[in-house]
DNA sequence: ATTTAATTTCTGAAATTTTTGAATACTAAA
DNA sequence: TTTAGTATTCAAAAATTTCAGAAATTAAAT
């Protein structure tokens, strides 16, 4: 129900980092708590540990819900509502970073395709559009390749994440690689 | 000075996203007029064109330049200030990315650091601890991650980028590839 | 030195976001 | 049904952020 020091410190963190992350102080401060907190914790005990009204860990709830990042729990002949992390570490973090590009990249992504059909008429417009292509294209990279992350299996991950530097080194015998078996792509 | 209607949208809509990538809006505004603008522009022009106060867009500027997003250039002759993007767009994506390292993620690393080094002594804390200890080994990856792709010539950028799917294939020659020079790391 | 042109800083007002807490709704079981 | 233990909603209050415009500052030109 009570924190340690050093615990505290991490949640509290969370909250001060809450809005860079993407939501308020109190979700973050939410968030942290239950994703070092091993049994998952009832709404009221929320409430009690980050001393923040009921109706706010309410709504806070919700909103950790529609991220995705938090899953109920339920014990036999307790009707209460039981929270923690919906996952793994890597799971939220994905979760996260899935939001975000549907919140921070798809509206600019729709909005530049729009925009791209246009015809450009005077020098201006024409500078404008030919930016504009390029944040377009490079959003699009990005978005194609989070996709692509995603699609890999948690091995692949991992051994991608330890490349590390090699990543140089495998891009040089990419063109190798890809050429024997003959592919189009 | 005036823009045309679809790059008026196109400002518009930096300012409304412009919260949600780590400014407010009338920087969002501000950042997006200033990439689409072929010629630099003074801060009086940004002020009238956005029809905002010339102390914000003081402001506005002072953190523009924190990014690192926009440069100043002189005109012979001339006392004012004429403001412009400070490089190319695949630039600035790098800058705002590297920026938000900075902000969202480096922070929470170094407390993260701090933390794990103390010892767990009840059950709960060792659980924390371990769900700490992933939330900085991801943190850390993706740092050294994002250090990595910086490091890389604008060519491999460009081959990496259009690799997608093939991700998956070349790491599944990794392993072969990496055996062969018999290079540790 | 003084004037003029420009930029920056500052303050409080306005807008926005967050939070509370009382009222309301829900749900299981008595 | 009613009740008791929950969870949710929402209007109002509090806190925070943004912004305009005035005042202060800086720097060039005369």
């Amino acid at each position: 129900m009570s924190l340690s020091e050093k615990n505290l410190a991490f949640v509290m963190h969370c909250g001060e980092m809450g809005s860079r992350w993407g939501f308020n102080r109190t979700i973050g401060q939410m968030c942290g708590l239950l994703t070092i907190t091993k049994e998952p914790m009832t709404a009221n005990e929320i409430a009690d540990t980050l001393s923040i009204s009921r109706g706010n860990v309410s709504m806070g709830i919700k909103e950790l819900q529609s991220w995705r990042l938090i899953k109920v729990h339920h014990i036999p002949g307790d009707r209460k509502e039981y929270y923690g992390p919906a996952g793994s570490i890597w799971d939220m973090a994905n979760r996260v970073f899935e939001e975000r590009k549907k919140r921070e990249i798809d509206p600019t992504l729709s909005l530049l395709r729009d925009n791209i059909l246009e015809e450009a008429h005077t020098d201006d417009e024409r500078f404008a559009q030919q930016q504009m292509q390029e944040i377009h294209d490079l959003l699009e990279t990005v978005t194609k390749w989070s996709a692509e992350l995603q699609r890999l299996s948690p091995e692949q991950l991992q051994s991608l994440m330890k490349l590390g530097s090699g990543i140089g080194k495998v891009l040089d015998f990419k063109d190798k690689i890809l050429k024997k078996p003959g592919k189009g792509e």
